[in-house]
DNA sequence: GTCAATACCTATCGCGTGATAGGTTTAGTC
DNA sequence: GACTAAACCTATCACGCGATAGGTATTGAC
C-alpha cells in the first residue's frame, strides 16, 4: 500500500517536464515548439545561405534534430519555405485593405501603409530575407504569396495615384514611383539587422518619413500627415 | 597540277568561318566568344533559379556546349559567380570617387552618384539580380565584391552627412537615411525589366529625383541641380 | 501491464551534382 | 604529312542530397 504511493507521488513529477514521445540526441532546451522551431532555424539559414544552399541536415541540426526528422512536421523542405512565405504578408495586406479604404487623403493613407510594412518585415518572427527578395522564390508553386504581394503593390500604386489625382502628390510616372518606393520598403530586408541599434518602428517611420518627402508636392504636409497618423505602435 | 590548285581554292574560304578547335555538338551561332556567352547565359539563369539551384549542366547547354567543357573556360562554378560580381561595379565605383572629390556642394554629387549607380544596375551587359541582392553571394570568397559595395554605401553616406552639414539636406539619422536611399537604388534590380518600357538612363534619373526630394530641406532646390547635373548620358 | 499515439532515431536509397580524365576534331605552322 | 595548340567531346567518379522505411523510446489512457 505504502509503496504504491510513493510512486505515485514521483510519476506526476517527471509528466510535467517531459513531452510525449522518443526523447532527442540533442537534449538542449528549445522555446519553441518543434514546427516552429525548424522555421525559426531555417528562416536563419535560408537568410544566411539562400534556400538551395541550404540543406535539410543543416536545419535540422540547428533545430536539434537528425535530418529524417524534419519530414515528421513537414512533409517536403519545399513546404518549409511555403510555410515561411505564408507567415509573412498576410497581417501588412490586412491592414492596407483596411486603410485604404478609410475616407481619408490618399497621402496619410500613403504613410500608413508604408510604414506599417516596412516596421512589418523588420519584426517578423522569421527572417524572410532570403524568401522575398530571392530568384528562389519565384516559382509558381508560391503563386499565392507571390499574388499577395502583387495586391500589396497594387494597393499602393493607387494610393499614389489617387495622391497625384488629389494634388498632394507631385506628378510623376506612377508605375515608377510604386516600383521605386516599394523597392525602398523591401530593401530593408537587405540591411535590417534585427541585433543593431535601429527599432523595427524606427525604420517604418524614417522610412515613410523618406517616402513621402519624396511624393509630396509640399513636404511641409509631412508634419499633419504624422499627427494625423499617431505613433506607428498603436497600429494593430 | 589543277587538281591541287582547286583544293586550296576552296580551304581559304572555310578558315574564315571556323574557330580552332573542336567543332561543337550545340551547332548554333553564338554572338559572343565562349567565356562571355557563359557569364551571359549563366548570370540569366542565375536571376531567374538562383546561384546553387542553376546547375553546370544548365548553364552549359545554354550556352552551347556540354557540362564538363566549361572547366576549360572556368575553374569552378565558384569562378563563374566570381566573374560576374567584378564586372559590376568597378564602373561605378570609379565614377563615385571621382564626381565625391569634385568641388561642387553634397546635394549635385550625390544626385549625380545615385543616378550613375542605379542607371548601371539597369544596364549592366549581365542580369545581376540575383547575385547582389542574394544571400548566396555573400560568402567571403567574394570579400573583393563586398569591400568595393561597401565603399560605394560609404561614399553616399559621406555625401549625405556633408549635405546634412552644409544645411542643403534634413537633419536625419544619417546612417539611416544612406541604407533607405541605397536600399531604393538596388531594389531597383528586383523589377527593373530589360525588355520593359523604362530605360536604364529614365530610371537613373526617376530614382535620383525621387531620393533627393527625399532629403533635401527645400525640394525646389532639385530643379537647378538637374540643370547642373545635365543629362545622365554625358556621364561617361 | 498493454496498447496506441507521438516524436524521434538509424539505415538506406536513387538520383543528381561539380569536377576529373582521357580522347577527338579542328586550324595553323613547318 | 607531322606536330602543336585550342576547343571541344564522352565517360566516369566521389560525394552529398532529399526523402523513405523501419525501428525505438517516451507519455498517457485504460
Amino acid at each position: 500500500m505504502k509503496a504504491t504511493n510513493a510512486k505515485k507521488a514521483t510519476k506526476p513529477k517527471a509528466a510535467k517536464t517531459r513531452p510525449v514521445g522518443r526523447p532527442r540526441a540533442d537534449r538542449r532546451r528549445r522555446e519553441r515548439p518543434p514546427d516552429e522551431e525548424i522555421l525559426f532555424q531555417a528562416a536563419r539559414l535560408f537568410a544566411r545561405q539562400g534556400v538551395a544552399a541550404t540543406t535539410t541536415r543543416q536545419i535540422a541540426a540547428a533545430a536539434g534534430l537528425r535530418q529524417p526528422s524534419l519530414f515528421h512536421w513537414f512533409p517536403t523542405k519545399d513546404a518549409i519555405v511555403e510555410a515561411l512565405l505564408e507567415s509573412t504578408i498576410g497581417a501588412t495586406l490586412d491592414h492596407a485593405e483596411r486603410v485604404s479604404k478609410e475616407r481619408h487623403g490618399a497621402a496619410l493613407r500613403l504613410f500608413r501603409v508604408l510604414r506599417f510594412d516596412a516596421r512589418h518585415l523588420c519584426s517578423s518572427p522569421y527572417d524572410l530575407t532570403a524568401l522575398v527578395l530571392s530568384p528562389e522564390s519565384r516559382s509558381s508553386r508560391y503563386g499565392r504569396f507571390w499574388k499577395r504581394r502583387a495586391r500589396l503593390i497594387e494597393i499602393i500604386g493607387d494610393l499614389i495615384a489617387a495622391g497625384i489625382r488629389e494634388g498632394s502628390l507631385v506628378e510623376m510616372d506612377r508605375k515608377l514611383a510604386t516600383r521605386l518606393v516599394f523597392g525602398m520598403d523591401e530593401g530593408v530586408l537587405t540591411w535590417f539587422d534585427r541585433e543593431g541599434a535601429w527599432t523595427p518602428d524606427l525604420v517604418g517611420e524614417t522610412f515613410a518619413e523618406l517616402a513621402l518627402r519624396a511624393l509630396l508636392r509640399d513636404p511641409k504636409d509631412l508634419a499633419a500627415l504624422q499627427r494625423e497618423a499617431g505613433p506607428l505602435h498603436d497600429e494593430p
